[in-house]
RNA sequence: GGGCCCAUAGCUCAGCGGCAGAGCGCCGCCUUUGCAAGGCGGAGGCCCUGGGUUCAAAUCCCAGUGGGUCCA
């Protein structure tokens, strides 16, 4: 027996009578009842067992499911906790979405560093997996947006030093509460199998077991109890050797879908969960079955288990196969099946969409942003392909109406925000492809693969679009199968990593201890003392220092570090730069003050006040931007400074300049209530359980308690230094908004005296515009305008005059030399005027059927040469002859050309020989 | 965070070193009993901004601004 397999020998399978037994198709081991089953219990080695036929005592609905699951485990000691938002990177930096419970607690937790909320616990959270996306519709089971029971319980051996210690329960009492729980539902012991199926992920490995019951899988247990070790004992199938944690996570998923499913027996599990949606979309669509029709329909569901699909192949031999078991042709399956599948795949995007707005996701081109709107494009043409017409933000509105979702006005702004965006880049699109299809359709050519990317890359056109609209002009496209790896050639593999700057006294620093932090103490304490305990000398021959504490406030949280002085007796250093490593805080300075002195710290104080009065706006600008944009506004980085500062924050779009004033008087009307700004550090769930995910907008601290600053209602964890009271930051200006990115807002502002400053300089570029206008301020837009209207209407009366006066020149014949070419006419002539001037001459001789040779000394040698048609001389040639004489090049079409150079003198001198150059031409 | 694309008349776009263009829309006139339509003429441009290269830049290069799009 292996080591792996020794792990599944419970004593509850002991107890119990279970066998272990040897799947007769797949070879998977599993465990069951029943001395008799040959086979593991799952699609494909056995088909799906209760459609039409539930496998529950009880037909219950996904909310009767959900509860039913909590209040099991409640009544076994575990704590039921509120979900968390879809959204994973809100607490997270390594993934985007939440695709499990276990997700909630990592990495923190699991990893033994902050405590689980409770222990153990149990949680219904909803999930989005866009990986399953294809499958979603055509196997009756995936679906996007789920959710996934999980009751975990997180173990550790005594004397060890995690945020938790002791065994809470492990693999057999886990065992026994799935076991009890399809037992209590009604679901027989003998007809369930466990298999075998080791899980590996994110460093950490342990036996698991699929929970199968009737051909569907329903519940995962997963014994997370390895971590990845190249000397240990366990190779996973990942390849990799693991080794024994001295702790051990219950990790269980349950899909509260597929249990409801299960409990109702209808043909997919789309039907179970949403049932009501789905009569909407088919009545919509206008979807309509004969019975001979409807009954092959239905009975395809229940052969749709085979269909788990990842490539177009396994697809069509999987309808293939149901359509010979159905005696229909494949054809006429898939006719009937298509429709269906794009609406049931339309109520599951359009649930997840719900979820993501829901939660505050704003649609963009970056981050989560990006995947809301890859789904809402996805759903609006499965939409539009199925003839759904009712308009797409109320398809979501509905799903997150049963949700129950509070902010649904903003969801369905946002959906029609952006159809309406996806329609205008499609109509862009469509004119793009028309016109190339018009292009190669002249060519008789197809339009090659090279267009094909460019559109889809470039312009986010769809292959299938491109050829549905060369069709209509009969040109063909050629769309290769690998399309997508090509686009993703074109984006390369160059990945860009930040070096981490290594000091070179690293492992120095390992042994000395955390610097005090005097600035959380009293963040208005400008002066301090404190001892020194090393002295690190830099590259750059300046040093960095290390005390026991300091006042000094290191960079982060998009603060700026403090400046100031390091005093002794005999030297006092200037203070450059603070960074903090490790908890310990190094203070880059210019001179050494000597390791073991005592010496009295002095900061910036104008500095520092200026910092703290804008960090603290920061706050109150979040909040009033939230007050007026929305509850979706969300800080997506800041950075302070100490004439202003900015933050970017999540919208969906412009912000107006009624906005931006309205967000100003908002963040004024903080600052004059003068309330006061409030440190704490509080437990960080019961942070969490009081005032949500909202908290970490700047980022998420680590650490059991996390430091919460209150300004007025607004409560953010925050590491930054603060005012004592709103009003200290005297007053607050946004001086510009911008769009940073789709879906991304900065505001730009200043706090404080650096406000007065801002309100100043722009008031002094108004006073000097005014004053070169020589009007009142006030006058000033007026009178710009007026001014620019009229600069137009000059600019076009001289382009008049200079034709005009080119024709009376031409006319009056006098200034120019005329030469005979041939049988034609030249008229040779300097002229100092610019560019436009000697054209308009050129045109007005030419009129007059006369060869132009008109030359300007004016910003260097110019010439223009222009000849009637017909005419024996090409201009080009003469004006490049020409130009060549002033040390420049020239050139143009055979009836107008112009050339210059840069030899002034040698005007004169190549007009003189421009006759003989003209007759050269003529000849030639 | 990264890649790519785009910016020219009110709109949609062409031009890609050498005199700023087309279609639609707008205005006027003609044809018509009237409408649909047709004919003729006209107005309408800081060719996104700022640098650079060049004799010459809407056009090439760099930077910025605004928009679009794909990927992680």
């Amino acid at each position: 027996m292996s080591d792996l397999e020794r792990e599944y020998q419970l004593d509850y399978f002991e107890e119990h009578g279970f066998h272990r037994k040897q799947c007769s198709e797949c070879g998977a081991h599993f465990w069951t009842l029943d001395g008799e089953r040959e086979t593991c219990g799952e699609p494909p080695c056995e088909e799906y067992d209760f459609i039409d036929d539930p496998g529950f005592d009880e037909s219950l609905s996904l909310e009767e499911t959900r509860e039913q699951f909590l209040s099991f485990f409640e009544e076994r000691g575990h704590e039921r906790i509120d979900p968390y938002p879809v959204a994973a990177n809100r607490w997270r930096d390594d993934v985007l979405l939440t695709q499990a419970s276990i997700y909630d607690f990592q990495p923190h937790v699991t990893s033994g560093e902050s405590p689980p909320p409770a222990n153990p616990l149990v949680v219904s959270q909803p999930c989005i997996r866009m990986q399953d996306i294809d499958n979603v519709g055509k196997t009756g089971r995936h679906t996007m947006a789920f959710e996934m029971g999980g009751h975990h319980a997180f173990n550790a051996d005594e004397g060890t030093d995690y945020a938790y210690e002791g065994e809470v329960y492990w693999k057999d009492q886990c065992v026994e509460h799935c076991m009890d729980l399809l037992a209590e539902v009604g679901a027989p012991r003998e007809d369930v199998t466990l298999i075998e199926d080791p899980w590996v992920g994110g460093g950490n490995a342990g036996p698991a077991f699929e929970v199968i019951y009737r051909g569907l899988e329903l519940a995962t247990l997963v014994f997370m109890q390895f971590e990845q070790d190249p000397e240990g004992d366990f190779e996973m199938k990942d390849g990799n050797t693991y080794s024994r944690m001295d702790r051990r996570v219950i990790d269980t998923g349950y899909g509260i879908e597929r249990w409801t499913w299960m409990s109702q027996g209808t043909p997919t599990v789309y039907e179970a969960v949403y049932p009501e949606m789905i009569d909407f979309l088919k009545d919509n669509a206008g979807l309509d079955y004969s019975e001979r029709e409807a009954e092959i329909v239905h009975r395809a569901a229940t052969l749709a288990g085979h269909m788990d699909i990842d490539e177009a192949e396994d697809m069509e031999s999987a309808r293939d196969n149901i359509a010979d078991q159905l005696d229909v042709s494949t054809s006429e399956l898939v006719d009937l099946l298509e429709p269906l599948e794009d609406i049931y795949a339309i109520a599951d995007h359009c649930r997840t969409l719900a979820y993501m707005l829901g939660d505050n996701i704003v649609p963009s081109n970056v981050g989560t942003g990006y995947l809301a709107r890859m789904v809402l494009r996805r759903t609006k043409r499965l939409v539009d392909n199925v003839g759904v017409d009712a308009p797409l933000d109320e398809l979501v509105d509905m799903q997150a109406d049963r949700l129950g979702y509070e902010n649904r006005d903003t969801i369905r702004d946002i959906v029609r925000t952006e159809v309406e965006k996806y329609r205008e880049t499609l109509d862009r699109g469509g004119r793009r492809v028309r016109q190339l299809a018009d292009d190669y359709a002249q060519e008789g050519d197809p339009i090659p693969v090279r267009e094909l990317i460019e559109l889809y890359d470039s312009h986010g056109i769809q292959p299938d679009m491109v050829e549905e609209i060369a069709a209509e002009k009969g040109v063909a496209v050629e769309t290769p199968d690998d399309f997508y790896a090509l686009v993703a050639d074109r984006h390369g593999s160059g990945q860009a990593f930040d070096e981490e700057t290594e000091r070179p006294y690293a492992d120095r620093l390992e042994e000395l201890p955390d610097t005090d932090r005097l600035y959380y103490e009293n963040q208005q304490r400008t002066e301090f003392e404190a001892v020194v305990l090393e002295v690190f000398e830099r590259e750059d021959e300046r040093f960095d220092v290390v005390l026991d504490q300091t006042m000094f406030y290191p960079e982060g949280g998009g603060q700026p570090p403090d400046h100031g002085t390091l005093s002794t007796d005999d030297v006092t250093a200037e203070v450059s730069d603070v960074q903090i490593v490790d908890g310990i805080i190094l203070h880059t300075t210019d001179e050494d003050p000597g390791k073991g002195e005592f010496v009295r710290g002095q900061i910036d104080a104008t500095r520092r006040r200026r910092l703290m009065a804008h960090h603290t706006a920061t706050h109150v600008v979040v909040h009033a931007a939230r007050q007026v944009l929305g509850e979706h506004v969300r800080q997506a980085g800041a950075q302070k400074g100490v004439d202003s500062s900015r933050i970017d924050v999540s919208h969906y779009e412009s912000v107006s300049r009624e906005q931006v004033e309205e967000i100003e008087h908002r963040a004024n009307d903080i600052v004059r209530s003068n309330v006061q700004v409030k440190q704490e550090w509080p437990d960080r769930h019961e942070a969490e359980e009081e005032h949500g995910f909202d908290l970490y907008q700047g980022g998420i601290p680590a650490g059991e308690n996390i430091r919460l600053i209150h300004v007025a209602e607004d409560v953010q964890a925050c590491g930054g230094t603060h005012v004592a009271r709103t009003g200290d930051i005297g007053t607050i200006k946004v001086l510009g908004t911008e769009r940073v990115q789709d879906g991304v807002i900065r505001i730009t502002f200043a706090a404080g005296d650096a406000a007065v400053q801002a309100t100043q300089d722009t008031e002094n570029a108004l006073y000097e515009a005014a004053e070169v206008l020589d009007v009142a301020p006030e006058e000033v837009p007026e009178t710009a305008e007026r001014f620019f209207t009229e600069w137009k209407a000059r600019g076009k009366t001289i382009e008049e005059l200079k034709e005009e006066l080119a024709e009376v020149r031409a006319a009056g014949g006098d200034e120019g030399e005329e030469v005979d070419v041939g049988d034609e006419t030249a008229v040779v002539q300097r002229l100092d005027a610019d560019m436009d001037e000697l054209r308009a001459t050129a045109n007005a001789l030419v009129e007059e059927g006369k060869i132009a040779v008109i030359g300007s000394g004016r910003d260097g040698a110019t010439f223009v040469v222009a000849v009637p048609d017909g005419s024996a001389v090409n201009a080009g040639e003469v004006v490049s002859e020409l130009a060549s004489k002033v040390g420049g090049g020239g050139g143009g079409p055979p009836d107008f050309a112009q050339g210059g150079g840069p030899d002034v003198d040698a005007l004169d001198d190549a007009l003189e020989e421009a006759p003989d150059v003209l007759q050269q031409v003529a000849n030639a």
